[in-house]
DNA sequence: TTAATTAATTAGCATAGCTAACTATATTTT
DNA sequence: AAAATATAGTTAGCTATGCTAATTAATTAA
């Protein structure tokens, strides 16, 4: 009787990490289709969605989450601001710094984006055989040790 | 004795699809810094990257290759016949359309950036078990059916 | 109490996204 | 065949997002 598990050739990292590339592109490219329903810039929504989960946070915090430079991140805050979706708070410890927060109106736009994009993917995620969901149940977590260490 | 696979809560597709999402963002985020290596801005380097593995394609294609408008694509394949990294070829059957093609100095240049994104990735995935790497191989199959599947 | 450092903003530049309007070719209709 | 329609790309003009350099204000160190 033959073995069940089909004989798979052994791959490098690099093979690995060439198609794990191409798909994480290819995967966010089309969950951000969905973004357009927000009729908000995708720096805008980004920086929105560090507010959101991650709490309050300096401005020089958020740019650095957001890897842009603080200039950058004095113009996106000031969107924000202007969509009523985040706004300043004076920092009492130490007056030079500028806490950004998100807004209840923000906090109600940044959970309806994701859930149309995490219900848009997961729409598809449910077309897998249950083996399948469970095969990349464990590559998240075996992704999210590698990004742990990143860096 | 104990069996040796560990008991796992079964995970739904909303909970996959959420962690992937941020897996994914986390990921490109990560392997996206070696690009500033290039001196090159993303979009053009994205364009790049659909001429150089998908062959000289219109103007209209790589548009549509890159989710972006005709008018922004002009732009961006200007900017590339600037840096001499592609250039435009009258079409032979339809005078309108204009094809696009990567010069040498491009596919020379995009194959540096890959390869300085892959290979980045590709550090970090050698740090995993063997076993690890399959599942993570595994998955990217899975990834592939889906987002060929997806619209 | 100066001097140096840090946090954010402003100014000014390049890139990248859009829509609307235009030019030049191809195709379809009459 | 001529006129009308459709298609491919560009141009013009707007907003947004990225940068560096210079500025302002507040804190910390000498």
């Amino acid at each position: 009787m033959m073995k069940s598990k089909k004989k798979k050739s052994r791959q490098t990292a690099m093979e690995v990490a060439d198609r794990l590339h191409s798909a994480a592109i290819h995967l966010l490219r089309q969950v951000r289709k969905q973004d357009v329903a927000t009729r908000e810039a995708p720096a805008r929504l980004s920086a929105l969605s560090v507010l959101v989960f991650g709490g309050p946070v300096t401005l020089g915090q958020l740019a650095a989450a957001e890897q842009v430079k603080p200039p950058t991140m004095t113009r996106i805050v000031t969107g924000l601001e202007r969509s009523r979706l985040a706004e300043r708070v004076d920092d009492a410890e130490d007056a030079r710094r500028v806490r950004i927060r998100a807004t209840p109106k923000g906090v109600r736009l940044l959970q309806k984006a994701r859930q149309r994009r995490i219900g848009n993917l997961a729409g598809h995620l449910n077309l897998l055989a249950e083996k399948e969901l469970r095969v990349l149940a464990k590559s998240v977590k075996i992704l999210d040790s590698v990004l742990r260490e990143w860096k």
